[in-house]
DNA sequence: TTCTATAGCGTTAACGATAACGCAATATTA
DNA sequence: TAATATTGCGTTATCGTTAACGCTATAGAA
């Protein structure tokens, strides 16, 4: 900036409110200081900028606790701690306000939380969409979804999520592959289960699945079990139950990380039953040998937590540098596998 | 620090001199220090101490020009570009040195280029390690390696890149998803094609591919072809050439980019052709459309921006930082088709 | 004893950007 | 015409850290 007011023949003082355009300055002068500045390619020194701009930014992240989810969250949470690492350096700080996903009181009293602290922005997970609409509709201060999107709610800064539907069409796609195109025989069916919690993530992803079954192999029959828990010895039970009366399927889906509770079950049963070609979802910490052994045969998974650590950025780049973020960001849909799962375990792919 | 100096009854300089152990103080007033320094938890403030560092960093950058291996290196240079247009405010300069990847002399003079240059660290891509390892091995500047590994020149700071073998395998795995599980027939063969250039991911995702074909289809015949040069014209006269003499195979393998130019021949040749199973490598901006068609199969990726951004950070990280960076970062190995292959392109995944 | 060395500390000018403040000169209004 | 407002600019303190420099008191050497 010195450079440029000495080029010019002015002062830093004018050239600093040219460039914020905190007016008090001439426009022949402007467009002088504008040529200069790109004939000098000048960049901001962004440590001088940082160091003067004293304020202390304050964010808040609004997601279901660790545990939940067979420990999704906790890497969601792994990321927003990465970034969190990062920016408190540059005197910011971020706040977590963990709720249950299966309570709306929780869910309520998370967001109020931490809408009625200092944050100055907020990063959320609305898992449970109507019970948090309305007071997000009320509030002034800036957030940014992830995982999940309320899309006609467009007050929010941006999403940051996956496209479940698509996912769940690519799962149909590697299910097909798994079980091959032979002809079945009338028995022969594919075993969706549906993990319990509405939300729309795992509607749609079922939805994908079934419309690729539909449409490449419409002589396939689906089967669907319900799971009314979230809790391994449960679906261990289920299951049992499950398959005293029928046979043994073709094909198993999971529209979540419950895969991982199926996975134990079959290597329970014996070779017979981890023959059985299984889709799901997630990367789960302590959870991996069920791909490595092949018990599991694909699992999707969006990074969650590249979802985190990208949400924290956007949301400072937004509220504090005031740059242009974009709206919608679609995390790459990753197909693991026995063969590249450990490429992506301990590996942070922000 | 002006917090902890007056906690401890001290001048802010001796506050430095103890963070910094510059000596000149006593270990009394060090101790009392460090501990008032966690008390208060303080966290130096990066912009600060940036604003005071006025030293300029440079660093280097040697790979292959932007258009050889179809496009793949162009990708490296945006992650390197994304990177530098980071640390560019920070007051750091990067100074890219492409050479032709089949010349010897192309090679080892960017390479001494760039030594000569006053950068700080190199970030090298070793494709001709023959060329560059004894004028390696005599510098005393730091580098990091991407893409390629010398494994033996232990002087290199990291290496960022791919497990080629089990990329291979990987290939290999979905080559037989695709064909399916039922008894080849007398004449059924697999074609894998061998791109031109003897580097040593070509050789060894070639070498995992027919591992996993010889263990799990070891019926299967696998037949190769010879490239001798990286052109689409070339590929589709041999490709002509050969399909005169033989008959259509049950898959077709490539090891690099080429795929698309064997996609293009297929194109051309009509549906009988477009449905043999084809996998190959990479993502190239421009024959997306391969893909999508499901002329290809599968591509695997491993993320050439991501690796070139990395590759600038970690050696920010370890020449100005001084952190300890990890010797070895493996990309995760991305499985590419038709239904997410949108989800990664225009997405930088750093 | 006097001189020198050094341990141990304080003081201060940068680094570049920011924005409050001040001050002319000119323009607008009463 | 006088009073006030606005335009267009310069000056300067500040952010937190760094490191050169200077100072004092004591230890050791002459």
């Amino acid at each position: 900036m010195k450079d440029i007011a000495e080029a010019v023949g002015i002062s830093i003082g004018t050239v600093d409110r040219i460039i914020h355009k905190r007016g008090r300055y001439s426009e022949k002068t402007a467009k002088l200081v504008l040529k200069t500045m790109k004939d000098l390619n000048y960049t901001p020194n962004i440590h001088a900028r940082g160091l003067k701009q004293t304020k202390k930014h304050i964010f808040g992240v609004v997601i279901p606790y660790r545990g939940q989810d067979g420990g999704y969250w906790r890497l969601v949470e792994e990321g927003v701690l990465k970034a969190a690492s990062e920016l408190v350096s540059f005197g910011n700080d971020i706040r977590i306000f963990p709720f249950d996903r299966y309570s709306t009181s929780s869910c309520i009293g998370a967001l109020s939380d931490a809408l009625s602290s200092d944050a100055e922005g907020l990063l959320i997970a609305p898992c449970r969409p109507d019970d948090i609409k309305s007071i997000l509709e009320k509030t002034s201060i800036p957030f940014i979804f992830i995982d999940t999107d309320i899309p006609d709610l467009n007050q929010r800064s941006a999403y940051i999520g996956q496209e479940s539907r698509q996912s769940g069409i690519l799962s149909g796609k590697l299910m097909s592959l798994l079980i091959g195109d032979r002809t079945p025989a009338t028995e022969d069916y594919i075993l969706v289960v549906e993990p319990p919690g509405s939300n729309y993530h795992l509607f749609n992803r079922i939805e994908g699945f079934r419309y690729y079954m539909d449409v490449v192999m419409p002589e396939s029959r689906l089967e669907t079990l319900k799971a009314e828990f979230d809790d391994e010895d449960y679906f261990h039970t289920l299951l049992k139950d499950f398959f005293i009366q029928n046979s043994i399927p073709s094909g198993i889906f999971s529209a979540n990380s419950s895969v991982y509770y199926i996975a134990s079950f079959l290597e329970k049963k014996g070779r017979k039953y981890t023959s059985v070609p299984l889709v799901g979802y997630d990367i789960i910490p302590g959870r991996e040998s069920a791909v490595e052994k092949g018990t599991v045969d694909f699992v999707l998974t969006q990074q969650p937590e590249s979802q985190g650590y990208r949400g924290i950025i956007m949301l400072y780049d937004s509220v504090v540098l005031k740059r242009e973020i974009c709206k919608k960001i679609i995390m790459p849909l990753n197909i693991i596998t026995r063969e590249n799962i450990h490429t992506f375990t301990g590996y942070m792919n922000l």
